[in-house]
Formats: structure tokens, sequence, C-alpha cells
RNA sequence: GGGGCGUUAGCUCAGUUGGGAGAGCGCGUGCUUUGCAAGCACGAGGUCACCGGUUCGAGCCCGGUACGCUCCA
């Protein structure tokens, strides 16, 4: 027995004294404490090694979503593809059953039993223990009394064994039978198929029969009939599944030499079973959630209740912030793939339950990290470790998620409420609401269910594809010319080889012979025309085609040829462009030649992006995730995984970080080793799901490749750049000059794009940027006009100059104080022109009599003549009044017209008036009979429009 | 790389054929009231993100840009 075992002993014998001591009540244990008489069990009493749960993300198998079993861990014994140093093993692992093919999360809520996260109890043996072992402990444990058991009452449980498959040649599980016989009612046996006792790891390998421990819980123990058929009142407790075959890839089975045993018990229905209760949400894992629960929203307590939205809530909340915290402390992460989207599809039905059903605002949930932490933290201590970091990360996915949620619950409502008689909520707005404001499709099938409404679902499917469709379509576009697989498989055919392009680091120009020339028909012709686009590919080339984020090389083929552009498809090297000079033909010996103004910034940019990557792990932290780059000659670009908009002081400090290293000269080394050794460097950078040729080359900077492969689990190689890449790259850093980030701004949710320059366009991002910054300081001491036009100037150039993304912010903080100012002076110089616009309305109004004022007003806009107006109204009330208001300078007349009760009655209607002059000043108008506007673009004709604007009304008003 | 949506007062958001920019909260002042998270009145606060177009007239229509959100690749 080894030392974690004897670790984890002795609980069980502590905890005897107190199930003995509760004579009056039930006995009750906590769950904790089942789970520690579990394994004491295996460990004390039958030698078993305590091996701790692994991650539920599993990190070395990327055909599973999530740990879905206890035996996950123990794959590769199974497979023999790997040995343990002990033979049994016992363990409480941590599951979860989301997204993948085992899927519960549909199901969490509406009712006692499902769950996102659980535990499996579990005792192994490899190759050690079998059949009659793993039954004789199995029932010592759950019937024998306290201490030395759990003392469930025998009549209350029901064994299944295998019954044979004769197509497989399968006998019954007769020797399990027997050994079951031994303790229980052989009534109370029963033998069951293929589907529920044989138990299969895939479509290949081990595989055996199984035989289950079922628990009745019904009131008068009559649950015999409900075995296997779902029903909630008899459920299954523990299977023992005994791995004795192996299938091939025939489909035939083989006895195996080494007998495995694997058995799984769930956690959180056994202990409903221990702890009396009628649900497993009613047991002591989750109580203290649903305390905290009703502290931050105030909900009523947790009643139970099946049809209770606030109940539904309660379970739901619970469950997934449970598995949140689990997942995320074991490093998943919400994203938008895989693992990460179950993550966030979990997070956000929880989000909008706590927002619709318990009407709580805010982000809550992430505080109940710490409820979680103190109900699993001592059997799974990773979690103590640091639930500051998963809150944080739970928050920032809820807060992004309450920015959309209301609008997404108002469009929900408004479909909900039209939906016609077939009660289905259309695929448009079931789309829009997944589209837009990120509502998985399981959130809205769940809000519909609801209601009492479905999906379309079949629509939405539709709709997704075509925007799939369409973002491919759109993507292919871009590469004019690309080398179909068939006319790759031609090019076999031919005899011709994939391009040789080993020459393409040192990029010195190389002798090569035209082997096939393809026009963008993908048709391959035998000479290239001067005129139309064609790819060349040569039997050896010094060019660098498009990959890992760099682009393609240009360069020229002897004199005749212009490479625009270089991709690669299945080893053959397209040089992409056209003819300049002779016409080319196939067999013509050429000399091909790098762009070197092309290359040289290009090499920069990915050193730089390689140096930023690093830089930003730092800064950002180590879940800092690549997610995409591009490397170009003029900017680089680099996608990465971070739950927030980066300061301005992390900007600067990446900065600073890389322009350290720039200025250090480091020199950059690469080196092609087996893909196996790559990947146990320390620290080595690589993109997630990305695949890597073998061998693979492995770029460092700051470091002597020799010296890493001399002793790759050195941590002094964390503080290196280390990154598996096929690009070019600087000799040593100095040769990039500098580097500025010039952008940074969202992708998608949790993911930044930064932009930067190296080179020369980094030293004169610096100097106009810092000449801003100048410009700006100084713009406090101006006043008057010269800040007005100052601030505006600053303003356009921050905005449309390559500077500094950190120095932009920086000026934009600096303007802001005095764009209040410019603010205060605008406002100023309007409420000036406003009131000498009402003054000499005033006098308009003193000099004018009569029921019908007509006027001018010079330099006045719309807003000051209706204030004119309401001056001159004041005086006159019974008056109708039209100004017409000049703007020499922008060639514009303003006409606005009032016209009281008494005179429409009369005849005379103001969008009929105001017509009148609008036309003769070249324009048109309109609006109410008691108000209207117009305006042209004539003002010398204005006295001519006052004159008829007078007339007009004269005849309106005989 | 391609879509969808958003950007209006300090904050949260309305704004209906295009015709004088609004609410709630917050802020300020005054009044009332010494029983809770008070009431009443008045007021300040806007480049309707930016640029261009259409129009006599644009927060609103059209095109573009920026930023944010979001989905797909």
């Amino acid at each position: 027995m080894g030392s974690l075992g004897n670790r984890r002993v002795g609980l069980l014998h502590l905890a005897a004294p107190a199930m003995s001591r509760t004579n009056t009540a039930r006995k009750t244990r906590t769950a904790s404490q089942v789970r520690q008489e579990f394994i004491d069990f295996f460990v004390a009493r039958h030698g078993h090694r305590f091996v701790p749960s692994s991650p539920v993300a599993p990190h070395g198998d990327p055909t599973l979503l999530f740990t879905n079993a206890g035996m996950n861990q123990f794959k590769d014994v199974f497979l023999d593809q790997g040995t343990r140093d002990y033979s049994r093993a016992v363990n409480s692992q941590k599951c979860i059953r989301a997204g993948g093919k085992h899927n519960d999360l549909e199901d969490v809520g509406r009712d006692h039993y499902h769950h996102t996260f659980f535990e499996m109890l579990g005792n192994w043996s490899f190759g050690d223990y079998f059949k009659a072992e793993a039954i004789e402990w199995a029932w010592d444990l759950l019937t024998s009394p306290a201490p030395g058991g759990w003392g469930l009452d025998k009549n209350r449980l029901f064994v299944t064994v295998f019954a044979g498959n004769e197509a497989e040649g399968l006998e019954p599980d007769t020797e399990s039978e027997d050994y079951w016989k031994r303790h229980i009612d052989p009534a109370r046996i029963s033998r069951w198929g293929k589907k529920d006792n044989f138990w299969e790891m895939g479509d290949t390998g081990p595989c055996g029969p199984c035989s289950e421990i079922h628990y009745d819980f019904t009131a008068d123990k009559s649950g015999s009939g409900l075995v296997n058929k779902g029903d909630p009142r008899v459920v299954e407790l523990w299977n023992l599944v005994f791995i004795q075959f192996s299938r091939g890839r025939d489909g035939g089975l083989s006895p195996l030499p080494a007998k495995h045993v694997d058995t799984g018990l769930g956690l959180e229905r056994l202990v409903r079973v221990l702890q009396h209760t009628d649900s497993n949400y009613d047991i002591d894992l989750f109580t203290p959630i649903f305390k905290a629960i009703e502290t931050h929203t105030g909900a009523h307590p947790y009643r139970g209740a099946l049809d209770d939205p606030a109940d539904i809530a309660y379970r739901v909340i619970a469950d997934h912030i449970r598995c949140l915290t689990v997942a995320i402390t074991d490093g998943a992460w919400p994203g938008n793939v895989g693992r990460g989207f179950v993550l966030r599809r979990i997070l956000r039905r929880a989000v909008r339950h706590a927002h619709q059903t318990l009407e709580t605002r805010g982000a809550w949930l992430h505080e109940l990290v710490p409820t979680v932490v103190a109900t699993l933290g001592d059997a799974f201590p990773e979690l103590t470790e640091n639930p500051g970091k998963v809150a944080t990360v739970i928050r920032d996915e809820e807060e992004s998620f309450l920015r959309t949620l209301d609008r997404g619950i108002a469009l929900f409502e408004n479909a909900a409420d039209a939906v016609g008689a077939n009660g289905q909520i259309p695929a448009a707005d079931a789309f829009k609401l997944h589209d837009t404001y990120g509502f998985p499709i399981d959130l809205t099938r769940v809000m519909a269910r609801e209601r009492g409404l479905t999906v379309d679902e079949a629509g939405f499917d539709t709709l997704m594809e075509a925007a799939r469709q369409q973002s491919r379509r759109t993507l292919d576009l871009d590469v004019a010319i690309t080398l179909p697989p068939e006319a790759i498989a031609r090019l076999k055919t031919l005899g011709i080889e994939p391009t040789d392009d080993t020459a393409r680091f040192d990029a010195q120009p190389v002798a090569a012979i035209v082997k096939a020339i393809m026009n963008s028909g993908s048709d391959f012709v035998d000479t290239a025309e001067p005129g139309a686009p064609v790819a060349l590919i040569l039997d050896r080339t010094n060019h660098y085609a498009a990959a890992g984020g760099q682009v393609g090389d240009r360069g020229s083929v002897s004199a005749d040829f212009d490479v625009q552009d270089t991709q690669a498809f299945a080893g053959y090297v397209l040089h992409i462009g056209q003819v300049t000079g002779h016409a080319l033909a196939v067999g013509t010996a050429v000399t091909v030649t790098v762009d070197r103004q092309h290359r040289e910034p290009t090499r920069a940019n990915h050193t730089a992006t390689h140096l930023l990557n690093f830089a930003l792990r730092q800064v950002i932290g180590p879940e800092q995730d690549q997610r995409g780059s591009l490397v170009a000659p003029d900017r680089l670009r680099f996608d990465f995984v971070c739950p927030h908009a980066m300061s301005l002081q992390q900007i600067e400090e990446t900065e600073r970080l890389v322009n350290g290293r720039i200025e250090e000269a480091l020199p950059v080394d690469t080196r092609v080793v087996p893909l196996e050794t790559a990947r146990g460097i320390t620290g080595v950078r690589a993109i997630f799901g990305e695949k890597y040729p073998d061998p693979v080359r492995v770029v460092v900077i700051g470091a002597a490749m020799d010296d890493v492969l001399a002793d790759p689990g050195s941590p002094r190689w964390q503080e290196c750049s280390i990154e598996l890449c096929g690009g070019t790259h600087l000799a040593d850093t100095s040769a990039a000059d500098h580097c500025v980030i010039v952008h940074e701004q969202a992708l998608a949710a949790g993911v930044r794009r930064i932009t930067a320059v190296t080179g020369p366009a980094a030293l004169a991002a610096v100097n106009a940027g810092e000449g801003l910054l100048e410009r700006a300081g100084r713009a406090a001491g101006l006043s008057g006009n010269d800040l007005v036009g100052e601030f505006d100037a600053i303003n356009e150039l921050a905005r449309e100059s390559t500077i500094g993304a950190a120095v932009r912010g920086r000026v934009t903080a600096l303007l802001e104080p005095v764009g209040d100012r410019v603010r205060a002076l605008r406002k100023e110089h309007r409420a000036e022109k406003r009131s000498g616009v009402v003054d000499e309305a005033r006098r308009i109004a003193e000099s004018s009599s009569g029921p019908v004022i007509v006027d001018t007003l010079p330099d006045a806009d719309r807003d000051n003549l209706l204030s004119a107006m309401d001056a001159i109204r004041a005086a006159h009330t019974e008056a109708a009044v039209m100004l017409l208001g000049v703007d020499d300078d922008a060639g514009r007349v303003t006409i606005v017209a009032r016209v009281p009760k008494a005179l429409i009655a009369r005849g005379l209607k103001a969008g009929d008036w105001v017509r009148e002059p609008a036309r003769i000043c070249g324009g048109s108008g309109g609006g109410r009979p008691d108000m209207a506007q117009a305006g042209g673009k004539q003002p010398d004709k204005v006295p001519d429009a006052v004159v008829a604007a007078r007339t007009f009304a004269e005849n309106a008003l005989p």
C-alpha cells in the first residue's frame, strides 16, 4: 500500500461513534463521511491505493470532452497501453456529463437526480481480483451494519446480471449470479441483455459483462417490476463491470489474459439513500448552496417542488455552479468551441435563471464559489488553491452575458407572444437569439418549454448551415488560385515531386526548373503567357509559402515572372503571379529570387509576434492562449484569450517587455526535433488543437538550442520564448528595431486582438505619438478659438494616424478636461448667438403689427429661429408669424412659420404657407397647419420670398 | 475572414410616415417633514459615436469608419 493511501485512512473509525450515538433519530452521515468511508473501506480493508480524481478536463485525450466516468484515467491500463505500480485502486472521480454523448444538461432542474457534475465512487482491479471479490465487497460495504458498513435494507436491493447473447456466442454470467446467490434472495436477481448489462468502451477494445445493484425507493418495497425501467423510484446504485474480453476490428470477441474490474457508485444518489432524503438535491452537498442562493436572491427557501420555477432555478444554479467551479479549477475555460462552449452554455443557463426566474440583477453566481469549495474542498484540495481566480472567470463570463440578456429576453418574449397556432418559436427568432445575443439554442429550447412552446429547430439548423456556408464562401474568395485535390492527384501521376523548399530560410537565389504551370481554372498548361495570373510549380524554391499565419513570399522567377503570393498544397509550392517578360514554358531553367523588401520586415514581425506572445503571458497570465495570428510585412496581428480589454498599463507593460528583449539583441535559434522532444520542453508554446508535423521545428529566443535540448525540463526555459513554428525569423531580436502595439480590440467573447508594427513603422509611430502627446499637453494652455481648433485637430490626428494604442489612450485622457472647456466655449458661443437673434426678434415684435408678421433674421439656424419665433409670439399671440433665417456662408435659407387656430380657420395653413417662399429660394417644405418648416438654397432670393409670403397670406386671409 | 446587433444626459434605457431630444435613477437648489430606502417643486446636465450621402429639414433613411457585443469560419 502506498503512502498516498495511508494519508486517507482512519476516518471510518472516527465516524463510527457518531453513527452509533444517534439512537433516537435516523443515523445520518455527511457526504464527506460517506466518500471517506468508501475510500477507507477499500484502502484499509482490501489493500487498494487511493488515487486522486483526475481533472474533469482531460488533458491528453482529445476524444473526450469531459471526464465522464471513474475509469477514464485508467483507460490506458484497460487498453493495455499503460501500467501502474499498483493493481488495486479506489477514488471518488469528478465527472461531468454535458455536451457530449452522455448529456444530462437538458434534464437538470426538472427532476431530482440529473446532474451535469457528479462524483463517481469506484474501485478497480487491474488484473488482480475479479468477480468474487468485487461482489463480496460491494455487498459487504452496502449492507453490513455500522461501523463496518452502511447497513442498507437488503429488501430494498435488487441485482442484475448479464443474460448472455447468442449472436455473440456469449453465455449468461452465471458466475456472477452464483456469487450473488450467496448474499441475496435469488428472486431479487434478474438477467438482462447487452443493452443493460454488457459494457463496451468503444467499437473495439476491452469489454465485458456487468452486474448492477439497484435501490428501491418505493414506500412499500414494491419496486421489483421497475428495475431498469427508467423509473425514478428504482435506481441503479452501483455498477460492477467485469472486463474479460477484447473486441477486435472484425467485431469478434477474444478473452483477455488480464481481467479487470471497474466499478462505479454514484455518490449523490448513495448519500441520498444514506441521508434518507427524497432527492439527490436534498443532501448536504447541495443544501449549503441553496442557503447561499437564498441569501443572495431573497427567494423563498428551497422546497424541492418539481413544478415550482424558483425550485427549478435553485437546482439548476446549484448544479451548474458546482460544475463550473470544478471544471474551471481543472483548467477548462468558457469559450466558443468544444469544452469551452459547453461551459459557456451551462453558465448562461444559470445566469438566465438567476435573472429571469429569481429576478436578481447583476452578477452574483461567482459569489457561490466559496460555498462550493466549502462542500467539496476537503475531498478535492485543488479547489482550495485559487478559488478567487475561478470566481473571476465566472464573474467575467456572467457580466458579458448579462449585457445581452435583457435584450434577448425581450426578443424572446415578443416572439413567444406572436407564435401561431402551432406553438412554435420561428427559426428566425431562435437564430437571432443565438447569433446576436448569444442565447445557445438549448437555452431557447428550455425557455420555450417553460411556456409550453417548441422551437423550429429544423429551421434553425438550416439558418445555421446557411451562415456557415456564407462564412466559408467568402473565405474561399481570398485564395484566387488553389490546388484542388484532383490537381494534386494529376501532378502525382505526371511524376512531379513535391517542391523542395529547404532553401526557404536563407532565401538566397536558387536555380530551378519549371515543372508545371496552372491557370486560374486549375488546369495545367504548357506555357505561361503575359497577362493572366498563373501558378508556377518548380522543382525547388527559396520562397516561403503562407503558413502558420505568416503570409507567402513575393519575388521573381528569372526576369520574366513576378511572384505576388506563395501558397503550398500537399507539399507543392505555388508561385502565384504574372508573366512580366518572356513567356515561360514547362522545362525552362530559371533563377528564383525572393523579394527582400517583403521578406525582411516579415521576419521582424514574426519574431516580434513570438516576443509578444511571451510578454502577454507574463502580463495577462498563463491562461493567455494564442488563438491565431497574421504576420505580414507591414504589420502583425495576434489574437489571444483574455477575458476583458487590456488596460493602458498592460499594453505599455507588454511593449516594455518586448522592446526590452529587442534591445538585448537576443539570439534566435531554430531546430527541427521530434514532436515528443519538443513537447517536453518547459514552457513551450503551441496552439491548442493545432496539428503539428513530426518532427517539428522549434524556435527559441534568448537561448541556444543545444542548451535547451541538453536539459529540456529545466525551469529556466520559462524565461525564454519557445514555440513550435515553421516561419522565418530574425537572426537576433535587435533587427526588429522597436515594436509598438497600435490597436487593441475585441474579436469575440473573451478573445482580444492586438495589431503591432516593428522597424521604421514602429519608430514613426513612436515619433507621431510623442508629438501628439506634447500637443495634447500644450492644448490646456490655449483658450478661445485656438483651443477649439487645436482640440479638433488633435482628436482627428489621434484617430487617423498610426500611433501606439497606449499613447492614443493617454492623449484621449489628456484631452478630456480640455474637452469640457471646449464644450463650454461652444455652448457659450451658441447662447450668445441665440440671445442676439432673440433681441433682434424683440425689435421685430415691437415694430410689427397686424395679423401677419413676416421677417428675416441674419445668421440664424433653425433652433434660433424657433426661439425668436417664441419671442415674437409672446407679444403677438394672435398673429401668424413667419421667419426666414439666412446663412450666407452655407448658402442656406431656413424658414419657420406658425399660425394660430383662428387664422387656420380663416384659411391660412402653415404647411401651405411655407412652401411659397421655399419654392422661390429653390427648396421646399411642409408641416402641420399650425406649424411648419422649410428651407432653400438661394439666400439672394430671400427679399422676393418675403414679398411672396406676405402676398400669399394676404390672399389667404380675405 | 464573413455575418448579426448596438452606440441618445453621470447610469439604465425610451424615441411610433423624417418636422422644436425624453423617462427613471443619480446630481444641485428650495420647500416640507424630525418614524424607517421620505415627499413636493424647481434646476443643471446632450457634438443623438464619427464621416459622407439623400432631403427644404436626419437621432430616425442610405453608404462608410471606429468602438463594443455576438455568432460562424
